[in-house]
DNA sequence: CCAATTTTGTACTGACTATTCCAAAACCTG
DNA sequence: CAGGTTTTGGAATAGTCAGTACAAAATTGG
């Protein structure tokens, strides 16, 4: 019926999420976006909206995706929870050495965005985004780790709640101090140690 | 001999800091400098010579401020390695649930800058001064953690340097979840939590 | 091949950005 | 109080920003 874009909108997702997880919403321009994507200005104005728009549809493309693959490693019911939690950890710490081999950019959209957003009255709703995003994986950790502590595979010396924001956190740290050169070697310490701290 | 300055120095430094911590370097404006400060356009360009330079001073002065601090908790040889690390966690989860019910801004400026900063070449030099500061305190945490295995107070699962690295993480962790909404009495079970990966 | 519809490239706009310029005011030393 | 020096306020400047207008090109259904 009409003309068809000339690209596949996922694909300039994906370049335009990276861009902003280098770089920042604010540093990031809209002709940087366009250099990144490869779309002129009309292409992107015109299907995203705004860069807001675009930073909207990365941000929540990138919490669902983080989401799923969460999911995915904590709810494998055949393995005791510590052993679950410490794939999740090895796979982040994993994925931090390989993008720092890369060349890649390190680093977790969502934090880098709490960090340059939450006080940010006009992006109040990304920050809901995330804060829905995280009190999600929030229960999810707390279930699981109260689960874990009835069998008796895990620490209860603090409550679940407290376990599940204390390995929340960790990803933040493990995150972080990756975009900051942590090295590959460092950041498996880190993990080992964090888990240690679970165990009963 | 002439003219003097009609502001202190410290004051406006310490104002501007505040305003970067909320907003970010990229989103901070002169003009909302010149606001948060009380200082003229002039008078901000004729002290720190640019926007850049105002944020070095400040990123500087913060630095020099939170690495004292950390030295002073760290340097207590009276008390064991532990309680001195625990002592250092109270203090930064203490002083984030403050700035929450006071309404200030939460988080790290440094924490924050390697997020918003670590893949801007144009600002390497911040970076730089960042890196210093982190092995410097990771040196630090290193040499105390070292004794505390030695003296048995420590776990020694894990190396000097990688228990370093995880409290490094978890501070950086603590920061950012509490910027990003967590509660006082979470962030306690987070250094809690931390805590016991630490104890032998 | 035509007509309707959508995308795309280019040039443009108004608002905001950091920074500078200049003249007037304020201050200290003598 | 005068001379020299510096700060200060306010206007101005050059550049970049997000977003738009519009006409030409591309595509599909008939």
């Amino acid at each position: 019926m009409a003309r068809p874009l000339s690209f596949r909108r996922e694909t300039a997702v994906a370049a335009a999420t990276r861009t902003f997880l280098r770089r920042g919403l604010h540093a990031t321009s809209a002709e940087d976006l366009c250099r990144a994507t490869g779309l002129g200005r009309s292409s992107l104005y015109n299907s995203f909206g705004s860069k807001d728009g675009l930073f909207a549809e990365c941000l929540g493309d990138y919490l669902g995706a983080t989401r799923e693959r969460g999911e995915a490693f904590l709810s494998d019911a055949d393995l005791p929870v510590l052993d679950r939690i410490a794939a999740l950890l090895r796979f982040i710490a994993a994925e931090e050495a390989e993008r720092a081999a890369a060349g890649e950019p390190r680093g977790c959209l969502a934090v880098n965005t709490v960090a340059e957003l939450a006080d940010d009255p006009e992006h109040a709703e990304s920050m809901r985004r995330i804060d829905e995003d995280t009190d999600a994986r929030l229960r999810l950790l707390t279930d699981a780790l109260r689960a874990g502590q009835a069998a008796g595979e895990v620490t209860a010396a603090v409550s679940a709640e407290g376990l599940a924001a204390f390995v929340n956190a960790a990803i933040a740290g493990l995150r972080i101090t990756s975009q900051g050169g942590t090295a590959a070697d460092r950041l498996d310490d880190i993990v080992a140690t964090a888990l240690r701290a679970l165990a009963p």
